[in-house]
Formats: structure tokens, C-alpha cells, sequence
DNA sequence: GTCATTCGCTTCAGTTTGTCAAGTAACTTC
DNA sequence: GAAGTTACTTGACAAACTGAAGCGAATGAC
């Protein structure tokens, strides 16, 4: 990875992960609890399965997820947010307030567009 | 834009707003003060100019970044944030504050490549 | 005047990253 | 023994990012 110099590459870093694809939304989707790969999968329908595994596995090395795999039958695996994963509840919060405020929901688009629509 | 059901759209939305690649560096940047373009440009080494000309269009279309030109000789384009741009202050200091507390710089790899090493 | 430079981008070719649909291996249920 | 569940992986394709180069207008250097 690359690093401006005139900016601290911690922060650097820092942004970088949590701004790639999708990070976010997994994390604030695991502040909920803890879930199963499919589990999470429902909870966020927008995320391909190949790159939520991906997300999954960087979050695992990056020590903000935990992952724990149950020896029983139908193998089963827990995604949970470690200490480091549930100290970025500000960070989600904030955006959470910004978004409040700033945020119209007509600007945010057709938000329920298919059956939800129907039901509504 | 496609949302999950499960989370509130506005916070889908400014988390899709916020973790498109280099818009949190783009803020962060301009919250040390307004900038033009190819002094942006410096200050974020390593934003290619087409998607840092690309986010700061998609920036200033939200509201976050305000684009005046100087109808002076040698065209001038100042860049700035707006108070809705400056009310993200709270996010990207919470992402300050995480990555102090749990981004160890060792991890962050090689901090210091190129020319910066000899000089240190 | 002509050449080179600055400013704020845009264009192009090439690589990376993401999506969608389908597949897989291990096991259970019917 | 065929079908379903779980947790992924694979492959074909599309979208997004990169680096280098170009561009038009306005100087400034010679």
C-alpha cells in the first residue's frame, strides 16, 4: 500500500480499510450479533458471496472479526467482531448521526423497489 | 443503488458515499483548509487525477464539496468544504481515534519507501 | 512572435476489483 | 439414493482505478 506524506499513515490505514467495499455495512451488520455466513448474507443482500468471504477473511487477519468454526455436523461458522471490531461503534455512530442529518431520504432514491413496495 | 432491508437507507447511503475510495482522504484533506486542484493533487499523493477530478464532481453534487472559479486569468479552481462537508469532522475523528488505539505502525508496513528513508 | 510552462482537467490502455450464476464437498433428511 | 443445507469457490463478465500522456487557454522567457 500507498501512503501520502502529509497525512499519518495509521489514519491512512485505517481509512483504507474501512473504506474499502462493503467493510462498513459487515461491520455495522455484525454490531447486531454475531452470525452465520449465510446469516450475514441475508442481513446484507447487496454483498456478493465471493466478496463477503473475501471481507470476511480480511477482517479475520486484521483481528476485527473472529471466526469460529463449530467441529459439529453440518459445519457451522460464527462471524463475531472482536474488542477492535466493537471499539469502531463511534465510527458507525457517527456516520449514523451524519447521515440523519444530512442525509434526505428522497435523495437516497427508490428505496423500496420490489416486493417491499407491494407490501408498504 | 441497491440497499439491504435490514439497515436504514440514509446510513447506506452516506456509508456508500464515504467508502467510495478516497473520498474519507479527500475530506480529511480538506478539512486542513481549501485547496485547488493540483495542490489537492499533492497533498493526496496517491489519487490519479481522473478520480480525484471524478470524486471531487460526485462531492460537490452531494453538497460536501463547494467548487468555485476564479474568473481570473490562469483559471483557478478553489475547492472547500461546506458545513456539511466540515459536519463529517466527528466521523473521520473517530476513525483517528480507532486507528491510535488499535493500528500498530509496524503494521502498517513500510511507512517510509522511497527517498523518505534516506533522509531519515 | 514562438517556445515552453502552468492549470484543470480528459483520454487511453491496462490492471484490479466487484458481480452474478453456478458448482462443490461434506453431511442430513426423506 | 435423490434432494437439501452450509460455507464457500469458480468462471465469465463488467465496472472502477492507475499512470502516462494530451489538451486548450493563458501567461512568461527569450
Amino acid at each position: 500500500m500507498r501512503y501520502s506524506e502529509h497525512m499519518c499513515p495509521r489514519f491512512q490505514y485505517a481509512l483504507a480499510l474501512l473504506s474499502k467495499r462493503w467493510t462498513g455495512l459487515i461491520v455495522k451488520a455484525l454490531l447486531d450479533g454475531p452470525a452465520r455466513f449465510n446469516e450475514l448474507a441475508e442481513r446484507l443482500q447487496v454483498v456478493a458471496d465471493r466478496v463477503l468471504a473475501e471481507r470476511l477473511r480480511e477482517l479475520e487477519t486484521e483481528g476485527i472479526v473472529l471466526r469460529q468454526v463449530s467441529a459439529c455436523m453440518p459445519v457451522r461458522v460464527a462471524y463475531s467482531l472482536t474488542t477492535k471490531g466493537r471499539d469502531l461503534t463511534p465510527v458507525i455512530e457517527a456516520i449514523e448521526t451524519w447521515s440523519h442529518q444530512w442525509i434526505d431520504p428522497s435523495t437516497v432514491g427508490a428505496t423500496a423497489d420490489d416486493e417491499t413496495a407491494i407490501k408498504a
